[in-house]
DNA sequence: ATGGCCTGCAACGCAGGA
């Protein structure tokens, strides 16, 4: 099972990249976030045309996340139970006993803005509720966008972005309380490149210059990291026309 | 030069991203 997330920044812009992409690519199950589509003007012909069942979980503007899967999608759950959140950030699906958790988590915009100690709240409750999905669906991946880059090796210049938002204490903390829960970084199973990033700046000719970080993962229970036979970013739809700020992330598990 | 770009909304600049 191959199995992707991907930040698009607008579905609607990227769907023709959504779409080649898939085709050459073939993954089982994509992740989405950042649609910025309401349900109603989301693309579901396109998508079923292309071989996919969909779910997806969207608002006007901002945010959105959305699963595609060439399998049912079953037990399919938008937000996080008992957090009152009017942002579309989560989506939880079940696919031939794996159970597919689609996150969009915080940016926090700054150490100093209310948005960061939102999304620090946001993280806590995240983890309370995966406690729940890891013991009940013990083959569960947590795919998103974290807005974390959790390591200085993750980081283009860990100087310039020493404890600012995406790289401070308190983020990297959540992270590690995540793979404290047994979760593991699918990405670091394996040897990788060095400055592997997975989003670049639009300005300041940031791809080309590989300015980067690592801020999209694909966290595995312990069940998929044992059957986990790789992880890669695929950087070539960020060298399109138009792209997208964000690549995909790709891992495969056996059976 | 601590900014440059992109998206959506509904305006002709703003919020938000990261």
């Amino acid at each position: 099972m191959k199995i992707a997330t991907w930040n698009v920044n607008s579905l609607k812009v990227r769907l023709p990249h959504l779409l080649d992409w898939l085709a050459v690519e073939q993954p089982d199950a994509v992740c989405l976030q950042e649609t910025k589509l309401t349900d109603d003007a989301f693309p579901v012909t396109e998508i079923q045309q292309a071989g996919y069942q969909v779910a997806f979980s969207g608002q006007k503007t901002y945010n959105g996340v959305a699963i595609l899967a060439k399998g049912s999608l079953t037990e399919v759950s938008a937000g996080i139970p008992g957090f009152a959140d009017e942002q579309k950030r989560v989506l939880a699906a079940s696919m031939d006993g794996v159970r597919l958790i689609c996150v969009y988590v915080p940016n926090g915009q700054s150490v100093d803005s209310d948005k960061y100690l939102y999304k620090l709240a946001w993280l806590d409750a995240l983890r309370g509720w995966l406690t729940e999905e890891l013991a009940r669906h013990p083959r569960l991946a947590l795919l998103g966008d974290y807005n974390i880059a959790p390591d200085d090796r993750d980081v283009h210049d860990p100087a310039a972005w020493a404890d600012q938002v995406l790289c401070s204490g308190p983020e990297r903390d959540q992270f590690r309380d995540l793979l404290g829960m047994g979760l593991q970084d699918a990405f670091r199973l394996f040897e990788q490149p060095e400055k592997s990033f997975s989003w670049w700046d639009y300005r300041m000719a940031a791809f080309r210059r590989n300015l980067g970080l690592r801020i999209d993962h694909i966290l595995l229970s312990s069940e998929l990291a044992a059957d986990c036979k790789n992880c890669r970013i695929d950087t070539s739809p960020r060298k399109l026309e138009r792209p997208s700020d964000h690549a995909p992330v790709v891992a495969e598990i056996q059976s």
